[in-house]
DNA sequence: TCTGGGGTCCTAGGACCC
DNA sequence: TCTGGGGTCCTAGGACCC
């Protein structure tokens, strides 16, 4: 393989992102076991290597560690999102100048893509050491690179970089000799890779694949068989060939979620009405960030799941729209109309939130055929003397663009339960053959 | 007593049409 | 009218990620 064409991607992420952040702007954390606990200080959503080393888990409810918590003097703190994406953009900031093509995968995780990088840096790990040690300078966080000819690799090499203090932070899997590398891989459990969770590593470990160089070398049309195309791309990936390319535009969301679980539960209709008008305006905030419409609102409540003695009830509504809109009022006004219909009295509410379903760039919509419902129907009429014309004379042999953009439109409710899927197709302009 | 929130993609199988 | 096959679209639900 040529120099020019050799893809490397590195990955660089925050080691404990929130509670890094947490200690950077209080140094009397640093030393002690702290985690950052979820809303209504519910779980552990991040913990210091200290609390790790005790045997906490990821997501852990904070009142089962309490014990431990007493015994070892571990400080749970509530969190503070704004903190943590103030510090994310910081940090994103600083790898931008590093490499022309970024993406940044969420809040503390990006990948650099480093072709054509090979001139201004003695090796990868020189790259990274000046990563780690700017980053650490700047902003006091702690970060980890690794490095590989596919991101699957790059995420595994930062594992690695993370795991063995030998590697000082960043592991480049480009220039590790393979029975190096295979001294590792055979050491590394399978779960620990990109794309494998619970419910796969068990199926995996039952068929005797229980670490990475095993699933590297199975084939990948047998696992293929066994667990779908995504599974097969991780399988080449290990292999080294690049099944996943960089995103460095972030695409638009397809759906938005608000929603979240109270502090103490709830009778009052008037209480979920008011929450979900809050949930309702932070998620068309973010609709109209991204400059979309959605077609349909979802609103949903629930109690709490987990006190089985309590009558159990979970109820949600879809409301349509004919016209997509970003209009809060409108997707409130839709809101609190669909939390009437599905409330019921009798019950102690938990959680309730709404989705943002359908979405449409605002473009598309301003240049699309379908504003009025006349216009939705020559869109159909149109679309389906195209397709008579594409049957008659073979695929593809009339195409309609309009200033550019056409596209089919699929919301479409049938008579079970409607679904509100996002799909539109951009059509290039008017060629006939 | 106390158990997060926000996303994406894929697949099996049914509905529907020709 | 009956029968069958193939293609496509759609939904529900599973699995994963941070």
């Amino acid at each position: 393989m040529s120099e020019a064409t050799e893809q490397i991607f590195a990955l660089v992420d925050v080691n404990n992102m929130y509670v890094s952040c947490e200690r950077s702007f209080n140094p009397k954390l640093r030393k002690v076991p702290v985690c950052v606990l979820s809303n209504n200080d519910g779980c552990a959503v991040s913990r210091s290597n200290e609390v790790k080393a005790l045997g906490v888990k990821m997501g852990t409810p904070w009142f089962q560690m309490k014990d431990l918590a007493r015994q070892h003097g571990i400080i749970g703190l509530s969190s503070n999102y704004a903190l943590y994406g103030d510090m994310s953009q910081r940090i994103m900031t600083i790898l931008a100048e590093y490499s022309p093509n970024l993406e940044i995968y969420s809040i503390d995780e990006a990948f650099i893509s480093c072709r054509g990088l090979g001139g201004l840096w003695t090796s990868t790990t020189a790259m990274g050491q000046h990563i780690r040690a700017n980053i650490l300078r700047c902003t006091t966080m702690p970060v980890c690179v690794g490095a590989g000819q596919t991101k699957t690799l790059a995420k595994l090499a930062n594992f690695m970089a993370k795991k063995a203090p030998l590697f000082e932070g960043v592991c480049d899997l480009t220039t590790m000799s393979s029975a190096r590398m295979e001294w590792f891989f055979t050491r590394i459990p399978v779960d620990e890779i990109w794309g494998v969770g619970r419910r796969i590593s068990t199926k995996l470990n039952a068929m005797g694949i229980d670490t990475v160089q095993r699933l590297k070398d199975a084939s990948p049309s047998a696992i293929r068989s066994h667990f779908g195309v995504v599974m097969e791309r991780t399988c080449y990936e290990l292999q080294g060939v690049s099944c996943l390319a960089m995103e460095e535009v972030p695409p638009a969301r397809k759906e938005i979620v608000s929603s979240r679980s109270f502090g103490e539960l709830t009778r009052s209709v008037d209480e979920l009405s008011e929450a979900v008008t809050m949930y309702v305006a932070r998620a068309s905030e973010k609709l109209r960030r991204q400059h979309s419409v959605c077609s349909a609102i979802h609103v949903f409540v629930q109690t709490n799941p987990f006190r089985t003695q309590d009558p159990q009830y979970s109820g949600g509504k879809t409301i349509p729209f004919t016209d997509p809109t970003d209009d809060t009022r409108v997707l409130t006004g839709a809101a609190i109309q669909g939390l009437a219909g599905i409330y019921r009295e009798g019950f102690q509410y938990k959680k309730a939130g709404v989705m943002l379903l359908g979405l449409i760039p605002n473009s598309i919509k301003q240049a699309s055929l379908f504003d009025t419902e006349a216009t939705r129907q020559s869109s159909a009429a149109i679309m389906s003397t195209l397709d008579k014309v594409n049957q008659r004379y073979g695929r593809d042999a009339l195409r309609l663009g309009s200033a550019g953009i056409a596209q089919r439109w699929s919301m479409k409710s049938t008579n079970r339960s409607p679904r509100y899927t996002t799909r539109w197709e951009e059509l290039p302009t008017v060629t006939a053959n």
